[in-house]
DNA sequence: CTGTTAGCGCATTCAA
DNA sequence: TTGAATGCGCTAACAG
């Protein structure tokens, strides 16, 4: 009970979270001699060494972020913004994680919701002085990409971009939607639609190429505008039902995409794959599920999240040539489920009721 | 062109960041006027504020948040540990990040992953200075959530603890489970399993109020070991199907385990519900998809975000009388959907097959 | 091996 | 309304 705290009068003051100083007087070494310790460098003897981190565990001694690296020269942060929802943005954080685990950097996150933008995410992603930042499927515009790009090194994953200065790690999307219409024609579909994911990232990308591989076996490509939500694929099926041209096949823009797709369908009474095949994209989790049992494009998230710390990595630390921006693009592979089988028979074809 | 900075020498060094000072001297005011600025704060003439939020603008000024909490007391931060994967996580973190908009407090957020564990996750929380923590579905020791509560406030979200020193925000779990229970004897059921969720958070609540609420309608509960993921929930179904005893119906610890019940039932032939029923936990944006279609227990996530943000900032800010910690206990609400129907007639319950 | 010193960018007294 | 000085907690360079 001697030796305590001997400030004037006051008795309960907040108790404020220990520092080095504190850690140091209570080991009666110098200040400095705790701070190489706590960064397990070289420099301080195996006793000290230990007991220095005793007393720090007991006082219940945690660094300060703050002023550690407001005081380095380099912040070693990877700034990464995610849509807090996307299940496929979640497979690339974890992937993320995983990957910056082997290189000394550490990972900050920013989240993407209804009420928070791109920009808000990105701004607090700055402010905390990241070196590089990952934006996982970006929706904001080229230019603004573009002006960032000019601050700090930026690594676009999943979404299909051609803005100067800015590292892309993208899916071949034409390739994927390109595999997913050979399968379909090779079961002998021929009036195949395609609800696309209006701007979400890829969108684009997957139209042009869905376009190209209809073409190219000399079938009539056809687009339907649909969007990255359930709803959105639930509303553009009834628009297709609704229509008087009937596929026999249809591609979703993702998987989220089809299981609006397959839930108007299933509610209109139409069999799938029996009298329509449906085709998703990403292989999320929510693909694998034996009730939604998706045929689908698998995007390899690990494998683009690894590519994606790799590339901000080069970008700060890698030899010249790896410091400019390029394109990575990962190779897709279509993941055959219960959702697609042969064509029907003209005959048998689905037909409106009543 | 005069008056560029004189340094010796080296032409191309790389582009520092703009800082206070920056803006300032190109602005021609004080660095304490353009802090003023910055802050928004009462004390400079609308005419310089005005330029000086240009400048700052032009030079793409973004205020130091390392710096700047290095130097204020308070942080006005509050630490969210979430798992990156789970559903339901997703959907409190949306309301919490509405929920903070309107309180002055900034949400960081710190994901859980399988190679990032929660101890982990909270030690950057602490390192950022955090004022308060809330942690989603803790999967930690007590002991530990105890100790850490003796450092700051902890608002355990989504799952029942009773540590001394922490906040909880749950659901009325066994209320919940009861209501699940209570549908599925008005529709005849008494032979009915639950699957329980081992260990995870709210587990063993599920599986006392599932207890109590059979014992209530006299019937004799059978609980099964199981778990979150959806393997656990087919696991244990697979042991169900593979036993003497058939239920005809099973209660899932979550959506995403029932998913796993759902699976294994399908893949085994067992109609749902015809031949059992299947009711999940969570209400989870999955469960509403119509080929899941599954009835289910709803917690609601965002007035849980919303109580869980209020209780951490009366901790911090409130009155005297509010800043012990509490329990915090929201209504669950039964979802009805597909999955669930009137028993089967005793002679045309499910039998095994061969 | 250990202690001393300076300063990172900012908010904040206090003077002017 | 403005500007100069101080120090938050820490690391890095150097001196003992």
């Amino acid at each position: 009970m001697s030796g305590r705290n001997p400030k004037s009068g006051a008795d309960a003051f907040k108790p404020r979270r220990p520092v080095l100083a504190d850690v140091a007087k209570r080991a009666g070494v110098s200040i400095s001699l705790v701070s190489i310790v706590m960064r397990g460098v070289p420099g301080a003897s195996p006793a000290n060494r230990e007991r220095i981190l005793k007393v720090a565990a007991d006082l219940g001694y945690v660094p300060d972020a703050r002023a550690r690296m407001l005081r380095q020269e380099r912040s070693h942060l990877l700034g990464v913004m995610f849509g807090v929802q996307q299940l496929f943005h979640a497979d690339v954080v974890e992937g993320i994680y995983a990957a910056a685990e082997t290189t000394g950097y550490e990972v900050v996150l920013s989240a993407v919701t209804n009420a928070r933008p791109e920009s808000r995410a990105v701004d607090t992603l700055l402010a905390d002085h990241c070196e590089a930042v990952l934006l996982i499927g970006p929706q904001s515009a080229k230019s603004w990409l573009t002006d960032l790009a000019a601050r700090l090194p930026v690594v676009v994953v999943a979404r299909s971009i051609n803005a100067p200065g800015v590292d892309a790690v993208r899916t071949a999307e034409a390739k994927g939607i390109g595999l997913a219409v050979d399968h379909l024609v090779a079961l002998g579909h021929s009036r195949v639609f395609h609800i696309d994911g209006g701007n979400a990232p890829g969108a684009d990308q997957r139209r042009r190429g869905f376009r190209a591989a209809m073409q190219r076996h000399g079938l009539v490509p056809v687009s339907v505008s649909g969007g990255l939500a359930d709803v959105d694929g639930a509303e553009a099926t009834s628009r297709i039902l609704n229509g008087a041209n009937l596929p026999t096949a249809i591609l979703a823009y993702n998987d989220r995409c089809a299981t609006g797709v397959l839930d108007t369908l299933y509610r209109a009474g139409v069999k799938v794959p029996a009298q329509i095949s449906v085709v998703g994209f990403d292989d999320t989790h929510l693909a694998g599920l034996s009730h939604i049992d998706l045929t689908t494009v698998r995007q390899d998230a690990s494998v683009m999240a690894r590519l994606a710390v790799q590339r901000a990595v080069a970008r700060l630390d890698g030899p010249e040539e790896q410091r400019t921006p390029r394109d990575s693009v990962v190779p897709p592979a279509l993941v055959v489920r219960g959702s697609t089988s042969r064509a029907p028979r003209p005959e048998k074809a689905w037909k409106r009721r009543g």
